[in-house]
DNA sequence: CCAAAAGTGTTACACGTACACCCATGA
DNA sequence: TCATGGGTGTACGTGTAACACTTTTGG
């Protein structure tokens, strides 16, 4: 610290409404998927200069008359078809050479997104990839860093909100959700503890199908107690595993 | 969500490099001050258009050859003379309409500054001043909002990692620490647990010296134990209260 | 001597964690 | 019948929360 040095006031600075101090707004997307086995990334593969085909995080420059949460729907929709995708903001990333082309700074947002079939397909049609967490390629950019600044927020978030609606079919096991948990926070996790903690929140309805894909013996359906879920949303909880 | 829409890729974007695209980014310091008794925030009355005579964050257009840290770093500088100051970045503020004038985002950073008498008057000599967090007076734009996220944040902070280095004295006593923390969490907090609690952490070093500034008997003052705490601060610790 | 703040211990309860076996079924 | 994954209960220790009185001393 310096205290002994005179401010001088810098707001309001003389230099408003200059033009060059304009740049370049993008926002990239993290986007999340699960597919009841496997926490996946979607990624995708540049097509044109710069950094033609090497794999990037979704992403598209900001417009003018467009908000970043629009533009990053936008682009979300674009790549995958899907709309009221639930996001969120992670950081904002601004170093004045992590763009090699321009001066660009960019806002990351990660994205939930529950995998089946349709989506895996129409997704890599357009030269978008799912990638498992623990195996993706080299990235451009500060894309690397995004997604570990994203992963540790969704690991954050997961201990003290509900985040299985937006990544599980809306009938789901507790293995898989137990899976889940266990891919976010990258640990394994007690069965037997799990169960006892999910169930105490009141927060899971049993039903009386089975869900046979993964075991002989069939694994109990459950779907969310929509009422509970969106109290534990909006207040929060103590999910710490 | 609309899966059945057929997806159309945006990136790479036909938009690269179109100058309509840009736009100013700002960035704006929500700098918390603590001088042992009120959590303090420091606001500044705009002496130019717009919005002249108003209150507001500290912020500046971020420069093309800056990175938004440095943006940040000089302008609590030149309103504070501060420098090496704790600034952590919270949330970009995107809206299209969020300033009327001109198309502008803003990343918001909070700064928490340790208050002397120095440091209050060399501030308010230049228009700007610090209020207590409860008795703010009406913001420009979205800066209240920008506050109201800032101290979420630093509550969700505090309770993973020690914040005293940047709020407190070299020394102090142990109601000063634990007025900050109920600040802070803006909730009492029992004195005896408390302390059960802070000195099994390990982090402070008892001195043999008394402050009698605020009471007759005095409180024992106390240093960190700077290497637990930048473990503490490294690895995190868990302080619920 | 008294007001005002500093300092101190114990108990009850909730919660997290560790841990191992039986069940149902399709192949 | 057996391999595979699903499902269940208990005991222990840790940590949290609630709670009230004594100490010190300047005025």
């Amino acid at each position: 610290m310096v205290p002994n040095r005179k401010p001088t006031i810098a707001f309001p600075p003389n230099d408003f409404y200059r033009q060059d101090h304009k740049m370049y707004v993008a926002t990239d997307c993290i986007v999340f998927g699960y597919d009841s086995n496997d926490l996946k990334l979607l990624l995708f593969q540049r097509k044109l200069s710069p950094f033609k085909g090497e794999w990037s995080l979704i992403g598209t420059f900001v417009h003018l008359d467009e908000s970043i949460d629009v533009a990053a729907e936008r682009v979300l929709e674009q790549t995958t078809g899907l709309t009221n995708i639930f996001m969120e903001q992670t950081l904002a990333y601004g170093h004045v050479k992590r763009d090699p082309g321009y001066r660009c700074i960019s806002i990351a947002k990660y994205a939930l997104i529950r995998l089946d079939e349709h989506d895996k397909k129409s997704v890599e049609q357009y030269g978008a990839k799912w990638f498992s967490l623990d195996d993706l390629p080299p990235m451009i950019l500060d894309h690397q860093q995004m997604i570990n600044d994203a992963l540790d927020m969704l690991k954050e978030k997961a201990k003290k909100q509900p985040v299985g609606f937006e990544l599980l079919p809306k009938k789901f096991t507790l293995p898989q959700l137990q899976r889940l948990y266990e891919l976010i926070y990258q640990k394994e996790i007690d069965s037997r503890n799990f169960r006892k903690k999910v169930l105490s929140l009141n927060i899971l309805i049993k039903l009386q199908e089975k869900d046979k894909s993964n075991s002989k013996k069939g694994a109990f359906l459950y779907k969310f107690n929509s009422r509970k879920y969106n109290q534990y949303f909006t207040n929060g909880f103590n999910f710490d595993t």
